[in-house]
DNA sequence: GGATTGTAGATTGTCGACAAAATACAGGTG
DNA sequence: CACCTGTATTTTGTCGACAATCTACAATCC
């Protein structure tokens, strides 16, 4: 007999989970405002369950680093600072840089076909000037290389750290850089990803230094914000 | 009045933190068998605690790496593979390196001084062939340059990848065969990290160099014992 | 007035009990 | 004998209640 998973894997999520995604997409868009805490109680009242799940999926979001839980005093939900953003971007270009250096060494055509894909998606995006498409597509191209990496540590860090720029999607929104000069970008990684001839360290330091880039540029954005 | 943080920290921490670091210690000892389950019941019986606080633990060391929770399933101690040990050495390599780097921008003088203290010990336990004692400076020299990053995401991620148990099981093992080479190389970083022109890509890659070397010997290390 | 203390309310920590699911195993069936 | 199937047992998931702690604020003291 045919199962349908995804409803069963829904029946096994358990409630401590089905809370942890919905208090995690509600950080996400900034429905809590910064430092605010959790209380429990609140939260009781709202989604009907008992305190227990509740304190689940807040250990949960604190490994995801949405909230901080501090001891006999509460869960707050995390603040992102300036200097937060600063310390999250070195990494995360050295992170993807291997990524793709590790995918650029295992790839395959389906893998290929995908970022293809995606990439084509980037490039009718950017030509109808359409920026909150673009950037998902964008989003998930980085997500494919960082998958066909087959590096498990690098997949679970990255995860979380690309999941803080998220937190700053509303920020992206209105932050208008040149959609084709960043689909060219994109167009070079792809092409030596796609290339078995082209070598790892340079595509390494490719994906480092477009990471790097968009690093300064959106610092710069931010600073014309808070003016 | 001053107070003193840590024993106040100490007083706060609840059972389930404080099971926490015993259950901590028993895995990175190999006190428990890997992929072997943690039945709640049975720890119950030894720690005297109701299932909340384990629970909570058992979510702090998932956070660590440590454990894998499944849902409806239990909780069960990782199991190090060879493969674990080929995805993390890469990642750490790159983000030690950057470590070193960001740290030698903000060196300061109490730095230096920490960082010679750590130099001269791995430098004594070396001449006395001590290699448990050296290991431990090691580690201790490496913690230093990654807090004076003063990057709270590096620090955070290396504070887990470098938690992994099978590198703390047999690491002082191999250095036994070349500490002195070890502490030579560790010199040599030292010494850019304190020279204010050193350049800072450099040390980057020193360092990554040293881990990748490092990694390179522990897999050949691994290899004979394995046979 | 400013600092300290005491108290009431709010909030998290822990517990034991019951529900739901997974597992182990015995018995039946082809 | 291999394969189901139902049942008993084990184990995790959830709940409500109580204890311990923290917080806010008013009363007190200097």
């Amino acid at each position: 007999m045919l199962l349908d998973i995804d409803s069963i894997e829904f029946q096994n999520a358990a409630l401590g989970e089905k809370i942890t995604d919905i208090l995690t997409e509600a950080i996400l868009e900034g429905k809590f405002s910064g430092g605010q805490q959790l209380i429990e109680q609140d939260l009781q009242k709202i989604f009907g369950v008992s305190r227990s799940p509740l304190r689940e999926a807040f250990r949960i979001l604190e490994k995801r680093g949405l909230v901080r839980i501090i001891p006999r005093k509460g869960t707050f939900v995390k603040t992102i600072t300036h200097k937060d953003i600063e310390d999250n971007f070195p990494v995360r270009a050295r992170l993807e840089g291997l990524a793709a250096s590790e995918a650029h060494s295992k790839m395959n055509e389906k893998t290929v076909d995908d970022l293809k894909f995606e990439l084509e998606s980037m490039k009718h995006a950017a030509q109808r000037i359409e920026p909150k498409s673009f950037w998902h597509h964008h989003s998930v191209f980085h997500n494919i290389f960082i998958e066909a990496s087959e590096n498990q540590v690098l997949i679970d860090i990255l995860y979380n750290l690309r999941m803080h720029s998220l937190w700053y999607q509303f920020s992206y929104k209105y932050y208008q850089e040149d959609l084709n000069r960043a689909y060219k970008i994109h167009l070079n990684i792809f092409q030596k990803l796609a290339d078995p001839d082209a070598d790892n360290q340079e595509i390494e330091h490719l994906v480092r230094n477009h990471i790097e880039v968009a690093f300064g540029n959106f610092l710069r954005y931010l600073e014309t914000q808070e003016k």
